[in-house]
RNA sequence: GGGACAGUGGCGGAAUGGUAUACGCUCGACACUUAAAAUGUCGUCUGGGAAACCGGGUGCGGGUUCGAGUCCCGCCUGUCCCACCA
């Protein structure tokens, strides 16, 4: 997930610390204590009696790359790494466990360039990394290191999938989807940025496809409520936010006009409901259909209201039509291909679907009752966030891709809608949304009734308006809405304005004013009006403002059936199909017979097979194969299976996983790492999670982090986990730049290796570097000046520890013990905000106190040391030891501070006239204005200020300041 | 176009509304050394002054307050995110 590139050869920007006398041998020191922590397994947990004490921090794991460890990684393990150690110390069950995002393009790519299979770049990578942070003095749980490449761990990532699939969260659907070019797979949304590959850069074209999707959209409000009660960095919530982008609104019908004439609306018998893909057939049929549905209460004649189901409870309208036969018919005797209707391949397929439809109950001999009805007067469901300006409504717009826009459009018009269709469909998505493009578009030919006023409105469709959002549809208020109104203007339709603004003070607005008191309501005014406002023009809603007219419009269209309350998001399912090998496999096999079926649970996992030739599929730069298939076809011993169900010759599904399903869960499988039974057991996941800490990039803002948000809501309400959110506090760490502060690249040549700084001024100095460089959460640029800094500062410790072993035995100092206890509750706070760069400060005003006074007690220092010990744990253990104990520092006891011993007994304190300091004074902290006061009046420099001078006020906070206020 | 965050010395940065610039780097002087490195001591926002001290100073302009880097309003600049989402 965290990757980095980076050149090793980059030491022309280094500066070479010269080990002399003064200094300690970090080289010796950190090898040491690695191999002891190594041998009693230091970071090494396991579940206690009492939830209370455990803790799990947490940072995302990294995708092993070929160029190894970067110092951005350092960065975030460094700071978890202290917070575990410093929790420990204080009796925390700390699980604080490592492990790597193997599955990737990267490694697939390299093995079609060379031909190296990425199974094997990813082992090596991997023991890199491994043994990268072991050098670096990290103190994971090694014994839960896991591999999301490895068959043991995603056997349960299918494990899951298929757990979604059986509970209807993950299914096929056929959709346009984004295609790269570059990397030759689908993508999910959330890896398009700005209409192009997330990944490689390349633009995205829209695919009609058949592909996997999860059901994330059915957690939006939920995941957005989440967010209220997760201590999160304001700016990742607020991106999730948008990203989900809630709108709420109406949804509103408007009639097209029929031969007949409007006005059948109204004499709707009943209603009658179909599943949404017959809701299409009916539309692509023509004016006349016949279909089939439960029993009503319905004549020849009846007008009827046809309903599409949305869902078990949810309903939409979506056309009129007049009933002109009714027969009673057993399913047995309904053809297969009965017109206006679904068509079967067999009875058996046709029986199903009417199970899944009407329950199981229905067999070959249940009777149904077919209608057969004429005039289908369609409806345009339009979403709108603005119901109050229905009035305005002055034309329709539909995306190209409507269903509708085939059965509406008249014949003078239908060979120019049908161009302006395929030019539409081949252009690319960054194409379709270029800013500032000028918006085109083309009439129908149809008109729709405005319900509101029951004007004829034209119906016009434009590549402005998207397919997937909302409806695919928009009834246009060009008076009120910047697009619809730069529309208008280009094509001469009518604007009409129907709010104003509620206080009249800008020039726009007097500009709409003057349009509004003329008499013509509909006229091209100058600017649009998009803010809220009061209502005008609107009949019912005159006089009021947007928010009220937004009501009563709503309540007024459900009265009338004509439309409802909506709330619209923008989130779309998760597409996770991915035409790629290095990825988990989607372990369903594809039976002529009998359509889509899950792998048994006992033959997870499905392995990826190795008889792949890379070197093979090459055609593009960065790989894949371009007929949109993965590479996983090509192998014999993967692709020909027999059907779990039927037995007969059956097709594996070829495509694997978005890698982002990988690192959804990986959280819960650390709990337990090598359970064979399940993907973690329960009590293991109850006694750990959710995760306390979790520090990673901002990066994954809309990606990672909504996904594992989406799996645990998900895997919460199946049971499997008793809470919701995952990650209960995140941090973000921020980006450390080049030395010439831009990012680090390869190809600026200004990576810095964290291997050289270890090598050259130790674990410990690059650690305590890292976290001193600034605020964990801020970019900050790379100063390998910076290090020696700090290694300075360990050497200090590393003399003044020999000082303290070699000096004969001292009384504590009033002065040092003040300053250690001080010193207490300002690093533990500090690391418990995760201000790193302030608890070091603070240690090094302790060294250089110490190290300037002619003794140290020992004590002290070793208080000192256990302060020490988390941010630089290999010199403090050694220190430790050299000062004569036989345990490790890490089973100390953290230190705590006694607060009798914080206060000090004189201040230096400011003394302000008129809010400038003019003098200082020392003076007890608990001192009283009486005596503050003789002080500040008998000080040199605040008499000549005040001197002959009215005095207003005095302003005395102990401890803090003084302040005279006279009259000037 | 919308949103979020930020702007403090030569540099990284510090400051519950209370002595702005802690700590580190850099630079300079001195000590140690034949010398250099390392180490140590002192200095290092700016103008004036030998100094004490005085004036100015946290992107710009206002405001609240005894007192503002910090809070409020308006702008400027930068970074990031979203972007024809109805």
């Amino acid at each position: 997930m965290e990757d980095y590139q980076q050149n090793p050869v980059a030491s022309s920007l280094f500066v070479r610390y010269d080990p002399f006398t003064m200094s300690y041998n970090h080289q010796e020191i950190e090898k040491k204590w690695q191999a002891k922590w190594a041998a009693n397994r230091a970071g090494h947990v396991d579940e206690a009696a009492s939830r209370d004490n455990a803790l799990y921090y947490l940072i995302m794991f990294p995708y092993p790359s070929g160029s190894g460890l970067h110092v951005g990684h350092v960065e975030s393990q460094a700071a978890i790494d202290i917070l575990a150690r410093m929790e420990r110390m204080r009796g925390k069950n700390v699980l604080c466990p490592i492990g790597y995002d193997a599955f990737g393009l990267p490694a697939e790519n390299y093995a079609i360039k060379t031909g190296v299979h990425p199974a094997e770049t990813t082992k090596k990578a991997i023991e890199n990394f491994h043994n990268q942070m072991q050098s670096l003095g990290l103190s994971f749980d090694w014994s839960r290191e896991i591999s999301t490449a490895d068959p043991e761990y995603y056997k349960w990532t299918q494990w899951l999938f298929l757990l979604f699939y059986k509970n209807g969260l993950a299914y096929r659907k056929k959709s346009p989807v984004n295609w790269c070019e570059g990397c030759h797979t689908v993508l999910a949304n959330e890896q398009v940025v700005a209409g192009a590959c997330e990944r490689c850069g390349t633009v995205v074209v829209q695919k009609e496809l058949e592909q996997w999707f999860f059901h994330i959209t059915k957690y939006a409000d939920r995941l957005l409520a989440g967010l209220d009660s997760i201590d999160w960095p304001e700016k990742i919530k607020s991106m999730q936010r948008n990203w989900i982008g809630k709108s709420v609104g109406a949804e509103i019908n408007f009639l097209v006009m029929s031969d007949e004439g409007s006005g059948i609306s109204d004499q709707a018998k009943d209603s009658l409901k179909f599943t949404p893909e017959l809701t299409e057939l009916i539309y692509s049929g023509k004016k006349t259909n016949t279909i089939r549905l439960e029993k009503k209460n319905l004549q020849v004649g009846d007008t009827v209201r046809l309903m599409t189901r949305l869902s078990a409870t949810e309903t939409h309208s979506f056309a009129f039509a007049k009933i002109t036969g009714v027969d009673l018919i057993k399913l047995n005797d309904i053809s297969l291909d009965l017109k206006g209707h679904e068509r079967y391949e067999s009875r058996e397929a046709m029986l199903k679907s009417y199970q899944d439809f009407y329950g199981a109950t229905v067999s070959l001999e249940t009777e149904f009752v077919l209608y057969h009805f004429a005039n289908v007067t369609p409806l345009i469901t339009v979403f709108t966030t603005r119901p109050d300006t229905l009035f305005g409504a002055t034309y329709l717009v539909l995306a190209p891709e409507h269903a509708l826009v085939d059965q509406i459009v008249t014949d003078e018009h239908r060979s120019e809608i049908d161009t302006y269709r395929i030019a539409a469909s081949k252009k690319s998505v960054l194409e379709r949304t270029e800013l500032q493009k000028e918006k085109t578009g083309v009439f129908t030919g149809a008109y729709a009734i405005n319900p509101a006023n029951g004007e004829q409105i034209p119906v016009w469709i434009a590549d402005y308006v998207i397919t997937t959002y909302g409806t695919g549809a928009i009834m246009a208020v060009p008076a009120h809405d910047a697009r619809d109104f730069e529309f208008a203007k280009k094509y001469e339709l009518p604007i009409k304005v129907v709010v104003k603004p509620a206080v009249l003070q800008t020039l726009m607005s007097e500009t709409l004013a003057v349009s509004h008191g003329a008499q013509s309501s509909v006229e091209i005014v100058s600017d649009c009006f998009t803010e809220q406002g009061i209502a005008i023009n609107s009949a019912f809603l005159d006089g009021l403002s947007t928010a009220d007219a937004k009501q009563k419009m709503i309540a007024w269209l459900e009265e009338k059936h004509i439309g409802n309350a909506k709330t619209t998001f923008r989130l779309r399912d998760w597409l996770v199909s991915r035409q790629r090998y290095w990825g988990a496999p989607i372990p369903i096999i594809w039976c002529e017979n009998c359509g889509a079926q899950p792998v048994e649970e006992a033959q997870l996992p499905v392995e990826l097979p190795t008889d792949v030739d890379f070197s093979a599929i090459g055609g593009s730069a960065s790989g894949g194969k371009p007929t949109g298939e993965s590479p996983l076809v090509d192998s014999n011993t993967f692709h020909n299976v027999k059907c779990p169900t039927c037995g007969k010759a059956a097709r594996r599904e070829s495509d694997t996983m978005d890698t982002f399903v990988d690192s959804s869960w990986y959280y819960l499988r650390y709990t337990d790492p090598h359970n064979t039974n399940a993907f973690a057991d329960k009590s293991k996941i109850d006694y750990w999670c959710p995760v306390d800490l979790y520090l990673g990039g901002a990066e994954h803002a809309v990606m990672h982090l909504l996904y594992a948000r989406f799996f645990a809501y998900a895997l919460h309400d199946l049971g499997y986990l008793g809470f919701e959110e995952p990650f209960l506090k995140l941090k973000n760490q921020g980006l450390i730049l080049g030395p010439d502060g831009d990012k680090m690249s390869k190809s600026k040549g200004n990576v810095v290796n964290p291997d050289e700084m270890v090598s050259e001024y130790g674990a410990d100095a690059l650690r305590l570097y890292e976290m001193f460089m600034g605020p964990l959460e801020d970019a900050k640029p790379w100063d390998t000046k910076g290090v020696v800094g700090v290694r300075r500062f360990l050497d200090k410790v590393h003399n003044l520890c020999i000082r303290v072993i070699g000096g004969v035995p001292r009384p504590r100092d009033d002065a040092h013990t003040k300053l250690i206890h001080k010193s207490i509750k300002k690093i533990t706070s500090d690391l418990e905000e995760l201000k790193f760069n302030t608890a070091i400060s603070q240690l090094m005003i302790v060294v250089n106190e110490f190290s300037s006074a002619s003794s140290i007690n020992k004590e002290t220092f070793e208080t000192f040391l256990k302060l020490l010990a988390p941010l630089a744990p290999h010199l403090a253990e050694e220190l430790w030891e050299k000062l004569g104990h036989t345990t490790s520092i890490f089973a100390e006891s953290w230190p705590v501070f006694d607060s009798t011993l914080i206060v000090d007994d004189v201040v230096d304190m400011g003394v302000q006239v008129n809010g400038k300091v003019r003098g200082t004074i020392s003076l007890a902290p608990s001192a009283d204005e009486a005596t503050a006061k003789e002080l500040a009046f008998a000080n040199v420099n605040v008499m000549k200020w005040i001197d002959g001078k009215e005095i207003m006020k005095i302003v005395y906070v102990p401890g803090k300041i003084f302040n005279i206020v006279v009259k000037e």
